[in-house]
DNA sequence: GCATGCTCAG
DNA sequence: CTGAGCATGC
């Protein structure tokens, strides 16, 4: 059995003590970060090899984005894209060597996208659309047993924001970035372990916005993803959210996410 | 019997715990602080409020600076000088109104000067000795008992430092500085409370640099003081200053004196 | 709201 | 080293 979870962090330096505490209580063999925030060389290694962690590949940038992978079981790196090819630290791949061996593990970092959901009137929309679209090129070529997690600033079904309606037009909701999802899963059969073991309408959100937590209203969404190629798909045997993290002093926005495979 | 204390808190938001826990472990009746840093609509008065020190008077600008006397007995302000006329809040004086009725008591924040000990190299030397000259005057006229307590930013004694001789040509402990505050002292018999209840050449420094805090070496500075009109120095009868606070977790880079008066 | 990194100040 | 405020990004 091989456990592998996710988590947008949102500065690594910052909640060292609680990705250590996540480790600890909850176990994954193998723990894909992202948003780091912070350049290779200072990312708290130490940490990590204290608590068993310690096959570690770093993709870090100065300030923000960055994204690491963490280990209890061998792994090597298996390559770093730059779909924006501009520079940014937002995927890295491993190759699981002991238990799990064979399996690919891809780390990815989607852009937010801006406010606008319009590529005229927003680059970076434009930019979060481009980078969905050549990650599904590359995607669609895989040949091994893979798994792609991470951030991906989408929340497809409408079960996967707290009001449908409201957000058909705000970044992460629109219709465009969900076909544009869409065409990266159907191009491969990827499949979503999220809803294959939570189906729909059962929520599963993720992560919910600083700015509006402390009110009373629960407006969470589903932007953390866990997509498995479809023969890999079949041997998923658990997933879960750990949202409770998001209850802790000083959290990040999102939660974790943990899947098990019979490997 | 009344107690006064004083301490440069080096931020009072993000220190207000310990402020509290000082104030609850050493119960003076009256606090003055210096470098709150913050304006008065952010000064944290709830947390005084619950702490029963339910009299205060902040003088404090956004940023830098800023002074507050907190108290557990009646006051009222006394006024606020600003002898640079620049706008800097380094100055608020009181009047006790309950226990100590009738004392004043000064809460002053000296600049510190800048490095270069030369006023036509660094106008901030100039500013600092222009500052104690006009304070000096000030004082000079006052006619009632009063205590001038605060971060003077001076260190007049070979045993007020931990290196004489080295640090002669240092900002706080040149001779041109120690002479200004030696005009202040004479013009009207003020008198150095640290030395009345400590003579030299014990050593008690009220201030280690957060640069050089976490070498071996034990290089403290006096800097802050308590000052009387010759009168109410009579009646001073007990003097400490606080140094475990500079081992407190993220402490200020200043430790608190307390004297107590028999009043 | 909450990160980083910059500047300024002690 | 350690504050505050600012700009920037999500």
């Amino acid at each position: 059995m091989v456990s592998i979870a996710t988590w947008n962090i949102n500065s690594v330096r910052l909640r060292a003590d609680q990705v250590v505490r996540f480790l600890s209580e909850q176990g994954p063999d193998v723990l894909c970060l992202q948003e780091i925030k912070c350049a290779e060389h200072l990312f708290p290694h130490e940490v990590f090899e204290a608590a068993g962690y310690t096959h570690r590949v770093v993709h870090g940038q100065k300030g923000y984005h960055g994204v690491a992978t963490v280990s209890r079981i061998p792994l090597r790196e298996f390559g770093r894209h730059d779909w924006q090819d501009n520079g940014e630290a937002r995927h890295v791949g491993v190759e699981l060597l002991g238990p799990g061996q064979g399996l690919v593990l891809e780390n990815v970092y989607i852009p937010a996208g801006g406010d606008i959901p319009d590529r005229e009137q927003n680059v970076k929309f434009g930019q979060k659309l481009d980078f969905l679209e050549r990650m599904a090129r590359w995607a669609d070529k895989l040949d091994r047993p893979t798994l792609i997690v991470g951030d991906f600033n989408i929340a497809p079904l409408e079960c996967d924001v707290y009001d449908h309606k409201a957000l058909l037009k705000v970044v992460s909701h629109t219709p465009i970035e969900i076909e544009a999802l869409y065409r990266f899963r159907d191009a491969h059969g990827w499949v979503d372990l999220g809803r294959k073991h939570i189906p729909a309408p059962e929520r599963n959100w993720t992560w919910w916005s600083y700015r509006t937590y402390w009110q009373e209203k629960d407006r969470g969404r589903r932007l953390d993803h866990m997509w498995a190629s479809p023969e890999l798909a079949t041997q998923s045997v658990s997933h879960r959210f750990v949202e409770e993290t998001r209850r802790w002093e000083q959290p990040s926005d999102h939660v974790p996410l943990i899947t098990e495979f019979a490997l």
